[in-house]
RNA sequence: GGUCCCGUAGCCAAGUGGCUAAGGCAAUGGACUGCAACUCCGUGAUCACCGGUUCAAAUCCGGUCGGGACCUCCA
């Protein structure tokens, strides 16, 4: 298995701590609004890492957190007349809606700032103690210059970044590149801490989960490549205050997703939102998937329209290669081997383990689309349409793609035994009626 | 101002030194079909431009033009 990591920008061959077992977390989302087409990327693309790490029989154990405390949540409780605990919920809720359509799965383990801020204040105690950290009119601030690879994922000199005219010049930082730990505030939702009440900032969450639920270092932390700089580069930093390692051995970033040319973004206002997406999602997810990880995505109307006519294509197939098995009753025989099929699924995880080049696999799936609708015309092709339907599954589980499709009920098998009749008799009055409910009823494209 | 990425057919996209540059969508020709749909077979590329390295470059190096990202909340 190859992964691109990013911390020292090169494709590395996977080496898990313990084995057999692969520890992830992949930041989530602060809780304010509806996620965008582009939140979606890292939601499918690390369920798919994590789909097929379990192909490969490895146990993953997933994390993502919610950001619940947050300026923006304030805000949007201020301006809902509400309160920043019931904004958190309704986009927790929503979140979960639109992860589930997207055909991600949601059973992972989502850690909350608000139940962790007692192991935030510690951590940040902590680091006070060891002085990488120092506080000021109660606000906390990570000393950056105590670390000596500061900028080591983002590829950034602290000389540089202090050259960036846009640093905010901020009197109590003893270097403008010192980033807020714990922040005192009169506003909105508020903890008690030693420093005085106020929030934690963003960047520690992340790391005071990592140590609470996995004890250390784990195997690949995500996100998108614009956390890079600064949250991730800051999580590694509070890291090194206490450990010569990096946090994770192997950091992922998914690229963006970029709407003429440009990314989307909430800032940006160019946002479609995943819940206003008409559907099944599927063809959504295929888009997604259609692109390499770290490539940026174009996202138009047409182009996204292309992929959802390309998944209605591999689901007529699979659906009609499972109604030809069906109707023969020959769903439940033995698997027979056939070498193009297993070329075909050789191929697909050969680029599944090449830093999961989705873009690729999802060629051997047209691929095997394309051998099943040959197989489909021919009368004794059963034991070819099975060892498709097998391996149509296995490719589906892996990149979280799912056709419903039920053995046809009694009197569906009648309609379309009825409707053969009627062609061979010719009486195409009668099978036309009868194609026309076979279709809707999805037995027929 | 600093750091970095990208430019492959109408659209999307794989390929990062070596056979005739994958694949999809759209278009178009054909086959199949009672008609249609579906499906299958076929058809398209001076790899932005200029120069260099090399036996060999879409791929490496330099330059030009164009687009973008990060340095501020962002997946």
């Amino acid at each position: 298995m190859k992964i691109y990591n990013t911390l020292n920008k090169t494709l590395e061959t996977f080496d898990p701590i313990h084995e057999n077992t692969v520890n992830m977390y992949v930041c989530g989302p602060t809780v304010y609004n509806y996620i965008h087409v582009g939140n979606a990327r890292p939601v499918i693309f690390f369920d798919v890492v994590r789909r097929f790490f379990e192909y490969l029989g490895f146990t993953v154990n997933f994390v993502s957190n919610f950001t619940d405390v947050d300026d923006k949540i304030i805000t949007k409780a201020i301006e809902d007349e509400t309160d920043e605990r019931t904004i958190a919920e309704k986009f927790i809720e929503a979140f979960y809606r639109d992860v589930e359509r997207v055909g991600s799965s949601t059973k992972y383990l989502a850690p909350r700032v608000t139940k962790y801020m007692s192991a935030i204040i510690d951590y940040i105690d902590q680091l006070i103690q060891e002085d990488f950290a120092y506080a000021v009119d109660g606000d906390v601030y990570f000393r950056v210059t105590k670390v000596d690879d500061y900028g080591v994922l983002s590829g950034r000199k602290i000389k540089d970044l202090e050259s960036g005219a846009r640093v905010e010049v901020n009197k109590k930082k003893e270097n403008p590149l010192d980033f807020t730990l714990w922040k005192s505030t009169t506003e909105g939702i508020k903890y008690p801490s030693p420093w005085g009440e106020g929030r934690p900032g963003w960047h520690t969450e992340c790391v005071a989960m990592i140590h609470d639920i996995f004890g250390g270092k784990i195997d690949i932390h995500g996100g998108g490549a614009d956390l890079m700089f600064p949250h991730h580069e800051n999580e590694i930093a509070q890291n090194r205050a206490f450990h010569q390692h990096h946090l994770a051995n192997y950091w992922m970033h998914n690229g963006h997703l970029h709407v003429n040319e440009q990314k989307m973004s909430k800032s940006e206002g160019n946002v479609d939102l995943v819940k206003d997406l008409d559907g099944d999602l599927m063809g959504f997810r295929l888009f997604t998937l259609g692109t390499h990880y770290r490539a940026p995505i174009s996202y138009s109307d047409e182009i996204l329209e292309s992929y959802v006519n390309e998944w209605e294509k591999l689901k007529r197939v699979y659906t009609q290669a499972f109604y030809a098995l069906d109707l023969a009753e020959r769903l439940d025989e033995d698997l027979v081997k056939f070498t193009a099929l297993e070329t075909i699924r050789e191929d697909f995880v050969q680029a599944m383990r090449d830093d999961f080049n989705t873009a690729n696999a999802i060629t051997e799936l047209r691929e095997l689309a394309k051998f099943t609708n040959r197989a489909i015309r021919k009368t004794d092709g059963y034991d070819a349409l099975r060892a498709a339907i097998d391996l149509f599954n296995t490719m589906f589980t892996i990149l979280g793609l799912k056709v419903d499709v039920k053995r046809m009920s009694k009197d569906t098998r009648a309609l379309y035994m009825a409707w053969t009749d009627a062609r061979k008799n010719k009486d195409f009055e009668k099978a036309d009626r009868l194609r026309e409910t076979l279709q809707n009823r999805g037995v027929l494209a």
